[in-house]
This record gives structure tokens, sequence and C-alpha cells, in this order.
DNA sequence: TCTGATGCACGTTAATGCACGTTTATGAAC
DNA sequence: GTTCATAAACGTGCATTAACGTGCATCAGA
């Protein structure tokens, strides 16, 4: 790739950074095939300039409240970015990804690895223009007509192209999750998409913030033999988590993943 | 001969850094078969034109690869808003408009009228992002593999899908503009998307600033006969704008428009 | 002859990797 | 809970390599 330039190498470190993504020195030697040195010496010029916090190991991104606001205001609160950063975590290299509509899987978008040939395929115009923006990662498009509700194409033309993708992994969106009802949307037409799009992929993963277990909508798009992981947050109530957990979802939490 | 060999090695190497490319010097000095003294002084050359950032080893573009579409959404100058104001005051009721890749037709999204039951199509994911937070213009994507210079998909998939839509009225971006050469692109595939498109429509309108017509881009999309109408500046000198009348473009500008 | 592009020689500078001693985090022993 | 051992990460200095800019000679085309 672009990793002959040492100040190129500097911009994808600083742009990742700005993006919210930790940086781990030793990951990086790895993945521009330098030593260690090489990129301390950027993480520090990179801290000089005010740009991350140097830790043991590598980085952090500043949460400057000063950033572009407009890029913050809509952009999903800290819980949501836990989850995702989780997710973020579970892909493989080379994987096809599909993120479907949703503010939850938007954050996954910008903390995607992008050091892994991954390729995304979506249908939501905003994941779409975030993947776009950071410019490292292929970008498939499901077109088809927007539903404005869902933010995304969801109509007959969009499921008949899911057929031409092998999805690897998929994200998949939802606007409520019970342990007795599944997980269910709103829309009649989200719906029909996300079921046949559950079935294109050979992984497939609903984040879930604690809010959803409280929400109900009325079409149900599948339960716990028709996903791999659910990821919640670590507030969710043990007795609800057990209930999940019995009828057969597999959980994962921003702490145990920590750990 | 020489000095024009020379000129056009340093013509690619610009192209490709508008294409959002980094240049390796020593890369260039073998695919070339020349010292890289020579290909130093070429970056420098163009480096002091404004045309790229100097960096050791090379020369990276000036927009960063990352962000060649999104950087420019912000200046989307008062004379592009004047062109496509023009745009957005010729369209009519009902119509299915098309709105191709490009920043002067993101502009256009935010001025057209949104009483007259129109629809959109487009195959830019940025284009698509402004329609939507309108919410009040049904939307079509395009879908495809995402050119990340175009900023939308061009490829073989999003062509196929242009057969499915009856566009009343098209407007077609163009990188470069000129009596001689007609209209051009940067991209191959970008080209082919807009040859096809304009064939499905019964209307095509282009819309250039007066910038275009210094440029130069090597695919061809079309001349006079394959559009409708074209939309320059005030100030685009009247032998240019001459030339392009006897050519057979039917022009129309801000100042007409508004008498 | 003149111009402009080129390649080469020279000293200079930037980026890197390695060696060295120091600091930090972690976990086992007490 | 404190102490201590250990390994990983750290910073610094240094040598090496690649790239740099400059000046100059050369060569082809006008």
């Amino acid at each position: 790739m672009n990793s002959s330039l040492s100040v190129s190498r500097r911009d994808i470190i600083e742009a990742r950074l700005a993006r919210g993504q930790e940086i781990v020195a030793s990951v990086i030697a790895q993945e521009f095939d330098i030593s260690e040195d090489a990129v301390r010496r950027d993480l520090r010029a990179l801290a000089a300039e005010g740009k991350c916090r140097r830790v043991y190991g590598g980085a952090l991104p500043l949460v400057t409240p000063s950033r572009p606001i407009s890029e913050r205001i809509g952009k999903a609160s800290e819980r949501k970015m836990a989850l995702a950063r989780v997710a973020a975590g579970t892909v493989a290299a080379g994987e096809l990804l599909f993120l479907d509509c949703g503010s939850t899987n938007l954050a996954i978008a910008a903390l995607l690895p992008g050091d892994r040939k991954l390729t995304v395929a979506t249908n939501s115009i905003d994941i779409a223009a975030a993947i776009m923006k950071r410019g490292d990662i292929p970008l498939i498009l499901i077109g088809g007509l927007i539903d404005p509700v869902v933010g995304g194409s969801v109509d007959a033309s969009a499921v008949a192209r899911l057929d031409e993708l092998n999805i690897d992994r998929c994200f998949v969106g939802a606007c409520a999750v019970s342990a007795e009802t599944g997980m269910s949307v709103q829309e009649h037409s989200d719906a029909l998409f996300k079921r046949k799009l559950m079935t294109r992929s050979a992984i497939n993963i609903v984040l879930a913030t604690s809010e959803k277990f409280e929400e109900r909508a009325p079409h149900r798009i599948g339960s716990a033999r028709d996903i791999d992981w659910l990821i919640v947050e670590d507030d969710l109530p043990s007795n609800t988590r057990q209930a999940l957990a019995e009828i057969g979802y597999a959980l994962l939490t921003p702490g145990q993943s920590a750990a």
C-alpha cells in the first residue's frame, strides 16, 4: 500500500487517532514493517503536536470537545462507542463485512481496523459516507429506493442485490430486543431486508444498547438461532442477561472483551 | 521532442496526484528510466505550483487521498451556487432527476424546489446524504463499488442499474470542458458510467465553472450533440462562449436566467 | 549559438535500526 | 498490602543508509 513514504504513514496514524481509534505501537510496526522505534518517534511527534496522548504501549486519541461539533452532535454516545469497539474487534483479516443501517453500526464504521484488507458493504447512506471519509477501506454500496425512516435502501431492488454478495460478517441493526420476542424493527420492508441479509452472511452479530430491551417493535427479524453474537452493555441486568443466555444468545460485553 | 516528452511525464505525475495517489520518487525514476534527480526536479516544480506536497521520498497530493470530495464540499462557492440555482430552476414538476457525482451537482441538491413532486436518483454518496437530509424528495440510490476519487459508484454494477431508470433530466458532472475536445473526466470507469447515463436521460445538462475550461482530462464523455444545455458562468470569455455556441452548445448563464 | 533538460559529483540532511541503560506495568512471593 | 522480580516498553546516542539540494558538464533541439 502507501507505506513507502514515512510522512504518509504518520498521516495515516494521525487520521486513525482523529477517528477515535487507539494506536498500539507494536501493531503499527508490524503493519508498516518498521521497527517499533520508528513508530514511537511518530507517536512522540504527534503527541508533541497535540494530536494524541502518549501512553505506555501506544497512543490514545484525546477526546477534545473542540472537534467539529457537527461531527460530534449526531455521533454515537460513549456507550455506543464501547459496543462498537467490541464489534470492530471481532473482525478477521480479509473479510467482507456488512454494516446494516443504524447509529450503533455507524460507530463501527469509524472504529474498524484499517490494516486488515477488509471490504465493507452497506445499505446506509450515513455509513457509506463514514467509510468513504476514512478512505482506507473498499466500499460496496447497496442501492435502491431510500427509506427516509431507515436512512438507507431496503426495497426489493436492494434485497435483490444481496444475492450478489457472500458476506463473512454482518452487523445487523435492531430497534428492539427481548428474550421472549427476539429482535424486531419498525418497518416492514426493513424487516424483509434484514431477514434476507442474515441468510447471506456466514456470521451475524447484533449490537444492542440497554434501551433496546425496553423497546417494542412490530416486525420480527429473528431470534437467538439466527445470530452468532449479541453484543450488549455491561450494565444490562443479570437476570435479563441470564434469560438471553438460556435461550441461546451468545453474549459479548465491553467489560469481558477488555479482559 | 525532448521537451514535450518531459512535459508529458510531468503531466502524468500531476494526474496521479490529482487522483489522490502518492508519488514515490524512486518508483517514478525506474518507471520512466531516468535518474531520481530529474524526478525530484519535477516534484519540486509541482510543489512550487501548489499541485502537491513535497515530502521525504516523494510527494503527496494536497488533499489527503482519504477525503477527496468531502473536503471540497465546504467550499461550494457562491459561484457554484449561482450555477446550481440556474440548474435547479430548469426542472419541471414530476420529473425524475439524476444528479451525477460532483461538487457542483451537490449544490443543486440543496436548491431543488421541494414542492414539485420530484424524484432524485444519484450515484453519489454525498448527494444522497444531502437529499436525505432535506427529507422532502424521494431518493433512489445507485449502488455498486464506490470509486473513492469520484465519491460514488461508477462500476459495471452501477451502469447496469441505469437501465432500470427512465430519467427525465440529468445533471452530468465533468472535470474538463473545451470547445475542441468536448467534456472529459479523470477516470475511465467514470467516463463509461456517464456515457451510459446520458443515453438513459431525455434531457442532459452540464454545469461548468470557468476553471473547467482550463483543465484537461484523459477520458472524453461527449460533446455538444450529447447534451441539451451547458450552464456556464457569466465571466466566461466571450470568445470561448462564441466558440462553444458555434459548435452547437446551448448555453445558459446565471445573468441571463435572472433576466 | 542558445535554451532547457538531464546525469553526475559533492556535501548535507532525514529516517531508520540497533545498543544501551532506564522506566513502567504486572503478577508472584511474602 | 507490600515487596520484589521480570518482561515489555521507553528514551537516548550512534552508525548507516537513502534522499536531498546545489553546482557543473553534457547533449539535443530550436
